[in-house]
DNA sequence: ATGTAC
């Protein structure tokens, strides 16, 4: 086992037992733990873990949860009017033409961005890091791009609880069947990304590009023969990679070149630091409504529901610049441009309704 | 993170 944070950022000892309970399965071959990790339900969120066997619990249930980067033009970007004209990402696109493989059943919840730690995010790149590559993404300072944070919704967590309902914690009985169900719900979940960037990107008066990111953090490939699990990790192999902060702090697109000791991945997020219950509680004392709303850095939240406000409040979650300092020092990526939030869609907004 | 049960 490795882990690739430096002695003074702090991890959850909890999210290191895990790590350890992990390394002790069967088949167990490497598991890497990234700067961002912490504990998860059963299995840590922040690693890579490459085994002989397949274990669906440690993607978990939102297989093929990623986050997107799609360039956005808009003349004249004023946060809080924008804030008013997202969609409602609670509700579904009508899946009729849309022409693409789409698991019966599932369609209904496609353009829909789900809950938890889900976001839809206007940002804009406040720092360019790497001039060249940024030239190469066509990123420049003040440049509009969404981040899209969401993954396969209902698709995922019932491929995972087929599995759960027989066998448990245990190994994938019939591998290629849930390899092939695994990559229809990475599929889907890439799909609904592109959905809510052209359903935003329409409601603002823009026009939908092509992402120039899009890497899926919860996933299971076959790497060197072996069964490689990441549960919040990205694809760190040579990908770029967009390493969310918080909303309210900056998040940083990186060009990932991690190696074999590191599992070829890369820290997916801040990391939380607090359980949700805890930053629930500890929220509540510490923090208004109006201030998670609008942000430190000007950013409005657009989010109906106060207790995900609260626990998804900026401080429940780790350093963003020590998470990337951390993948900088163990040379799995370097920065390449750092963003600020302008406006992140969490939920509808019912007051507004 | 999720649908579902409490």
């Amino acid at each position: 086992m490795s882990v690739f944070a430096s002695p003074s950022s702090w991890i959850e000892s909890d999210a290191l037992d895990q790590c350890h309970q992990v390394a002790a399965l069967d088949g167990m071959i490497h598991v890497a733990a990234m700067p961002d990790l912490h504990p998860g339900k059963g299995a840590p969120i922040g690693a890579a873990m490459s085994s002989r066997v397949l274990y669906p619990f440690l993607v978990g249930s939102d297989i093929g949860c990623g986050i997107a980067v799609f360039p956005i033009r808009i003349k004249r970007p004023v946060a809080e009017r924008l804030a008013a004209r997202f969609p409602d990402l609670d509700r579904p696109v009508d899946p009729a033409g849309i022409d693409t493989d789409i698991p019966a059943g599932y369609a209904e919840q496609l353009g829909t961005v789900g809950r938890g730690n889900h976001f839809v995010e206007l940002a804009r790149v406040h720092a360019v890091h790497d001039d060249a590559h940024a030239a190469r993404l066509g990123l420049d300072r003040n440049d509009l791009v969404l981040i899209v944070h969401s993954g396969s919704r209902g698709l995922g967590e019932r491929i995972l609880r087929a599995h759960t309902e027989v066998h448990g914690a245990g190994p994938a009985a019939d591998v290629g069947a849930y390899l092939s169900a695994h990559d229809e719900a990475v599929r889907w979940g890439s799909l609904n990304r592109r959905l809510m960037a052209a359903r935003v990107a329409d409601a603002l008066g823009a026009a939908a590009e092509d992402p120039i990111v899009d890497e899926c953090h919860n996933s299971v490939t076959v790497v060197d023969g072996a069964y490689l699990h990441r549960k919040g990790a990205a694809n760190g192999d040579g990908r770029d990679v967009l390493v969310a902060g918080t909303r309210g702090t900056p998040s940083f697109l990186v060009a990932a070149h991690a190696g074999a000791d590191a599992n070829y991945s890369v820290a997916h997020g801040a990391g939380r630091k607090m359980s949700r219950a805890d930053a629930l509680r500890r929220g509540k004392a510490k923090h208004t409504v109006e201030e998670l709303r609008r942000t430190p850095v000007g950013s409005y939240v657009v989010c109906g529901d106060r207790q995900l406000l609260f626990e998804e409040a900026p401080t429940a979650y780790k350093k963003i610049e020590r998470v990337i300092d951390d993948l900088v020092e163990f040379k799995l990526a370097t920065p390449v441009v750092s963003t600020h939030p302008v406006v992140t869609y969490k939920t509808a907004d019912k007051a507004r309704r």
